[in-house]
DNA sequence: ATAGGGTTAG
């Protein structure tokens, strides 16, 4: 219809608003520009801008970041006259603030002669997305000065500002002040809130605010605008942050599926991913696909469910999505796409075809450059995460915290033990990176691990800030592989001091007792685990088929080729003891919780699923294993020696790093 | 015709 009306000449300001209004509204800024560009440029056709088409396009300079052209368009606003409307200075103030110059914002601000709630919401919005709270809570006494009453868009927008920052306890603080002064809350500011509680695990605050809701959508049911479908994503995102999955899940049932969009999708699938079993994140994301009507996941649906196959090494599904996003070209949103199939190949096991990923990317952030180094670091191949360092240093982009916890980590696994020490100076003096207690969690680690417990603990004993639990499990862990007690002991007693002692700090602390034959002592901190009712979490490994995934705990004989797997363990183990192997007895008591079955050493569950491996895999083909824990010390020296005696590579990862088992050696290398 | 909200990565 417009292009008719503009060759006919007949188009006038207002179709030329209306089809540009369209634009904006439907998404496409950039459309939107370059149509009001036409509208305004040489030749036959040029009007003049009123203060509704200014007011429509400001929003469109804002949501492409087009600073230069909201300038313009202010300039032109100033010498038309048009400033002196409220919208279109409301909408300059608007345009400058999401362009993040608050300066600039406030300077218009203050020279508009008629402001209305909307101007002051729109300061205050814009200070409390950058996080000049104290200017945004300032605008509040400004506001009560001038008699202008708060609205329910003031409070919700700085709500927001805090939820978005993790700052949760400030916006439900500014929650209970809303109430106070006797605002009425709406969706958004439910939705605000909830997502504060979610950003600090806030579940008590959480439930009281889905109470809250219940009251309030009495009075929203009814109205098409998909507020209470937002209420209730917010709330089911809730509940996962807050580690509740289940009852995520049951308000996601709760939903008819005729009604979830996309989001509540997302949001379920995510919730699965980061906080319950990833199994069922990709179980949902399948039934999702299957659903086959409108529901197209998105960049964050597939980024959901490709963190949760890196938290499974699902190789096989990983595979799957990447070529799923590949034939539907999910290129404007590719960057962070890209970076979850980077982890999630890294974390699969398959570090090269991470490289691949990252190689083809036309554009990379510093999440992409860490991503591929933490796959380098995890597979021992330390000097390639290097290298990629050096090229990102030249990058430009910014070297922060986390990269260096990366690089210390890289260091570590594959005992570089100079460079990290080399790269830990360089920190303060080179990247004026402040070491925090993580980096000095790495170097105790790198340090350790390499065997110089003494220099770590010097480490420790100068460092500025007090050591944390993960300091002490690091330096616990080194004890553990260097045999050494008394260090141990000093460090379990510091994790009890620090009152985190779990699990795995008992476990590993019996293992060093129990390497040095001091078998009381492993018993009494077996009767201490009892008495304080720490369990010992079981062991798990698990190994991808073609027909899902077979999991298996320790002594495990659920699987349907149970007797199968023990024949074949059997075979193996009696085979590699005629060539060298000894059972490495001490670790058979880490797994204390199945001591009364007896002596389960050769039905450890990596060793379970390696057989399983075997029995299901053609020639030649990896065998791809991950383990919930550490793997055990003698499960890796009977599967090095297995490894000798087999056509397939093993590629195991644990909870600490990936090993690649080939030719009667592993890619470790020692450096746990 | 202007202001506020839900899902993603190291």
């Amino acid at each position: 219809m417009f292009d008719e009306m503009s060759q006919r000449g007949v188009g006038d300001v207002v179709s030329w608003n209306s089809i540009i209004a369209a634009y904006v509204q439907t998404g496409d800024p950039a459309t939107a520009l370059k149509m009001f560009d036409r509208m305004t440029g040489q030749g036959d056709f040029r009007l003049l801008p009123d203060a509704v088409s200014l007011v429509n396009i400001l929003p469109a300079c804002a949501s492409v970041g087009a600073w230069l052209r909201g300038k313009q368009v202010h300039g032109y606003a100033v010498r038309s006259g048009l400033f002196g409307d409220v919208f279109v200075g409301n909408a300059i103030v608007d345009m400058y603030a999401k362009c993040g110059s608050m300066d600039k914002a406030n300077n218009v601000f203050e020279q508009m002669k008629v402001k209305d709630v909307v101007s002051w919401n729109a300061m205050v919005t814009g200070y409390s997305q950058i996080g000049r709270f104290e200017d945004a809570l300032g605008l509040f006494e400004d506001m009560r000065e001038k008699e202008i009453l708060l609205d329910v868009v003031t409070w919700s927008a700085v709500i927001a500002g805090y939820a978005q920052r993790g700052r949760g306890y400030e916006a439900l603080d500014v929650f209970r002040q809303m109430r106070i002064r006797g605002s009425q809350p709406n969706a958004v500011t439910l939705v605000s809130l909830l997502s504060a509680c979610a950003s600090v695990g806030a579940l008590l605050l959480g439930k009281e605010t889905h109470c809250y809701a219940i009251k309030c959508l009495l009075y929203l049911d009814g109205n098409d605008s998909g507020d209470d479908l937002m209420v209730i994503n917010a709330i089911i995102d809730m509940y996962a942050k807050c580690k509740c999955p289940k009852i995520a899940h049951s308000m996601f049932g709760s939903v008819a599926p005729k009604d979830r969009n996309v989001v509540t999708w997302t949001i379920m699938i995510g919730g699965y991913a980061q906080h319950g079993e990833a199994n069922d994140a990709l179980e949902l994301f399948s039934q999702m696909l299957k659903h086959k009507s409108s529901l197209i996941p998105n960049a964050f649906t597939i980024s959901c469910a490709l963190m949760a196959c890196a938290r499974l090494g699902a190789l096989r599904m990983g595979r799957q999505i990447h070529a799923y996003v590949l034939r539907n070209q999910y290129e404007s949103t590719m960057l962070f796409v890209a970076n979850c199939l980077i982890d999630m190949y890294g974390k699969s096991g398959d570090v090269d075809g991470a490289r691949v990923v990252f190689d083809n990317m036309y554009q990379r952030n510093s999440v992409s450059w860490t991503s591929l180094m933490t796959g380098y670091g995890m597979h021992g191949r330390g000097e390639e995460a290097l290298q990629v360092f050096d090229e990102m240093k030249k990058t430009g982009l910014p070297i922060d915290g986390v990269t260096f916890v990366v690089v210390l980590y890289a260091c570590s696994h594959s005992g570089l033990v100079n460079q990290g020490i080399k790269y830990f100076n360089s920190m303060k003096t080179e990247f004026r990176v402040d070491p925090g207690v993580e980096h000095y969690a790495c170097m105790v680690d790198l340090l350790g691990r390499s065997g110089r417990l003494d220099q770590a603990m010097k480490l420790i004993k100068g460092m500025p800030m007090e050591p944390n639990p993960i300091v002490w499990v690091a330096l616990l862990s080194a004890c553990r592989t260097h045999a050494n007690v008394e260090l141990g002991e000093y460090a379990a007693g510091q994790l009890l001091e620090l009152e985190s002692e779990n699990d795995g700090s008992y476990t590993l602390l019996s293992n060093i007792y129990a390497n040095a034959r001091r078998w009381k002592d492993v018993a009494r901190i077996r009767s201490l685990m009892k008495h304080t009712g720490i369990k010992k979490r079981p062991g798990c490994s698990w190994v991808q088929g073609k027909k899902g995934t077979a999991t298996f705990f320790v002594g495990d004989r659920s699987h349907p080729q149970s007797e199968q797997i023990y024949d074949t363990l059997g075979d193996l183990i009696d085979r590699i003891k005629a060539i060298g192997y000894v059972p490495e007895t001490s670790f058979a008591l880490h797994d204390v919780d199945d001591e009364e079955k007896g002596d389960l050493l050769f039905e450890h569950s990596e060793k379970l699923a390696l057989a399983y491996g075997i029995l299901i895999s053609a020639p030649g083909v990896p065998i791809r294993i991950t383990k919930n824990l550490r793997v055990c010390g003698d499960c890796h020296i009977a599967i090095t020696y297995i490894s000798q005696i087999i056509e397939h590579e093993i590629i195991l990862r644990d909870s600490s790093r990936f090993h690649h088992f080939k030719n009667g050696s592993c890619s470790c290398r020692g450096y746990w």
